[in-house]
DNA sequence: ATCCATAGCGCC
DNA sequence: AGGGCGCTATGGAT
């Protein structure tokens, strides 16, 4: 049966995992189909939660489960643990970055085309592909439970965008006046900003200098024998001259109103609330994207406008040192994991006296998950490798196949991409009878560079994944926890850490479900290996307060 | 007018 | 000479 214009196409999977079909003609009519048929508790399977289930939402319809595809698509076509991988595929409804057909009003920022109409036999027929793909693989308890998880954070994305971010546009707009001087009224310069430029100008003796540009900025500084090769930051921070206060006090409250001014406040709230458009699995690692807003970077300089509504308050919970307790549960390092049974783990590294201080603690861990070899972090990684040879052995390894040009995948099954042509190009070079030296030095670097991706892609694409598989957990324990009433809701999610609006009477038992959704989350994906994740929790009226 | 690369800085 | 991003402004190219 065609799809009927505007068609919502979704198919009906039942909890016994008995497959049915449905066709509705509307999203309207499906979502009250959809919410009459939830007691049923399906899996409800349909190609892209990102612009079907905004639409859902929309007639006040929250769904239990689903199974995005062409999520799921992307990590099976890629995933070294599907042994008959999907095709990858250039065009077609399933390639990436396709856009699906929406049937209804995107609220901001248009879809720059009308994406592409799927077919409900096309749902039907790529999600058999799909189970099949998974029940042939390798770790294929694995592999259901990233496709899983990662159709449940698409859920939690949609919901949170519908939600919205508490925000307070009088503490925002406060907070600007009182760094930058009062909002401009025909665009120009706040009057904190105007008087800087002065100052430079002034400094500089260059009455007309604009200090937003790049090069202008650094002729003058060269002209006026300030020093500086670059208009860096960390930079200009270490020479001595007149000028350079002023000039960081104006690049810092610059970025402030540029990338969060009043133009950012007008454009991405509204009513009190910010709905950034979430991008589950739009990095290579599996971590989400956000596309405008920059939801992933609001500056602690302005995290006091999250504000909770009157009677409610923001439960904040991050998970400790993340990376580093992953790697102890993908390695199986049972004296790293030793390091986790408590609520810091740098600081058990001084006590195991593995290291002298937190601070190097902390600078060794991240050098080992990041590929440090020099300074600090490079100097203090013998005693890590000693101490922790598992551990620091998988990174290891994970770095080598990289710079084979291998792929390396997650503990749930997402694979790296292949390095490019380019770099295989590159390699194959270096490796002919009149390579010269640079040709090798260049091979080298490169490999190195790509080692040191792969090598961080493991951690950080396996910590998204316990991310998600938390956050889905929070989900149901939340669900669980409204009834009928409207209870907490997810508001915000960045990496490693979530925001819970909750009614103030639930902050307690929201708290506790976060710490169950932890360890939830680690009991799913490493059974019963002894490593913790430890959440710090602040409930707060404001974001700000927090941390 | 529109696209693209780069610098710079925000977050984890 | 540490991984992953997004966003803005700039400036050159088309």
């Amino acid at each position: 049966m065609a799809p009927a214009e505007g068609g919502l196409q979704v198919a009906r999977v039942d909890s016994d995992g008995s497959p049915g079909t449905v066709d509705w003609w509307s999203t309207a009519d499906a979502a009250e189909r959809m919410a009459e048929q939830e007691r049923d508790r399906p899996r409800w399977v349909w190609a892209d939660t990102r612009a079907l289930y905004a639409g859902v939402l929309l007639h006040s319809v929250r769904l239990e489960r689903c199974s995005d595809l062409r999520l799921s698509h992307a990590i099976l076509a890629g995933s070294t643990y599907a042994s008959v991988a999907l095709p990858v595929e250039a065009d077609g409804p399933w390639a990436e970055g396709e856009a699906v057909a929406t049937d209804f009003e995107p609220t901001l920022l248009d879809r720059a085309s009308g994406g592409a109409e799927i077919s409900l036999e096309e749902v039907v027929v790529e999600h058999r592909r799909q189970q099949q793909t998974v029940h042939a693989a390798q770790e294929s308890g694995r592999l259901r439970l990233l496709l899983a998880a990662e159709s449940a954070g698409a859920l939690i994305a949609a919901e949170m965008r519908h939600t919205g971010l508490p925000w307070s546009e009088q503490i925002h707009d406060r907070q600007l006046t009182a760094a930058l001087g009062a909002r401009p009224l025909c665009g120009g310069r706040p009057a904190r900003l105007e008087a800087l430029v002065a100052q430079i100008r002034e400094a500089l003796v260059a009455p007309s200098l604009n200090p937003d540009s790049q090069s202008e900025l650094l002729r003058a500084l060269r002209s006026h024998g300030v020093g500086a090769d670059t208009t860096r930051q960390w930079e200009l921070e270490r020479l001595d001259h007149p000028v350079i206060e002023p000039l960081l006090e104006y690049k810092k409250l610059a970025r402030l109103l540029s990338a969060n001014g009043w133009v950012w406040m007008s454009t991405w709230v509204r009513d009190g609330r910010f709905r950034p458009d979430y991008v589950p699995g739009g990095v290579v690692t599996g971590r989400w994207a956000t596309r405008g807003g920059g939801a992933l970077q609001l500056p602690r300089q302005i995290r006091a406008a999250v504000t909770a509504d009157p009677g409610h308050r923001l439960v904040v919970a991050d998970a400790a040192q993340l990376e580093p307790r992953i790697l102890a549960a993908m390695a199986r390092d049972e004296q790293m994991a030793k390091a986790s049974q408590g609520h810091d783990l740098y600081q058990a590294l001084v006590d195991e006296q593995v290291v002298d201080t937190r601070a190097h603690a902390k600078v060794a861990m991240l050098g080992a998950l990041y590929g440090a070899t020099s300074g600090e972090a490079g100097h203090l990684m013998p005693r890590l490798v000693k101490v922790y040879p598992r551990a620091t052995g998988l990174v290891e390894q994970a770095a080598r196949c990289g710079e084979r040009g291998e792929i390396v995948t997650t503990w749930l099954g997402r694979s790296s991409p292949p390095p490019s042509a380019g770099w295989h190009q590159v390699q194959r070079r270096a490796s002919e009878i009149d390579a010269g030296a640079g040709d090798q030095r260049n091979a080298r670097r490169q490999a190195r560079d790509w080692g040191r991706f792969t090598r961080n892609f493991v951690v950080q694409g396996t910590a998204a994944e316990w991310a998600l598989c938390w956050m889905a957990g929070l989900r149901r324990r939340l669900r669980a926890m409204a009834g009928d009433a409207v209870g907490p809701e997810l508001v915000y999610f960045l990496h490693d850490e979530v925001i819970v609006h909750a009614p103030a009477a639930l902050t307690d038992q929201v708290v506790s479900a976060v710490h169950e959704a932890a360890d939830e989350a680690g009991r799913l994906m490493f059974g019963a290996f002894p490593v913790e994740f430890a959440i710090t929790v602040a409930c707060v009226d404001n974001y700000a307060q927090a941390k």
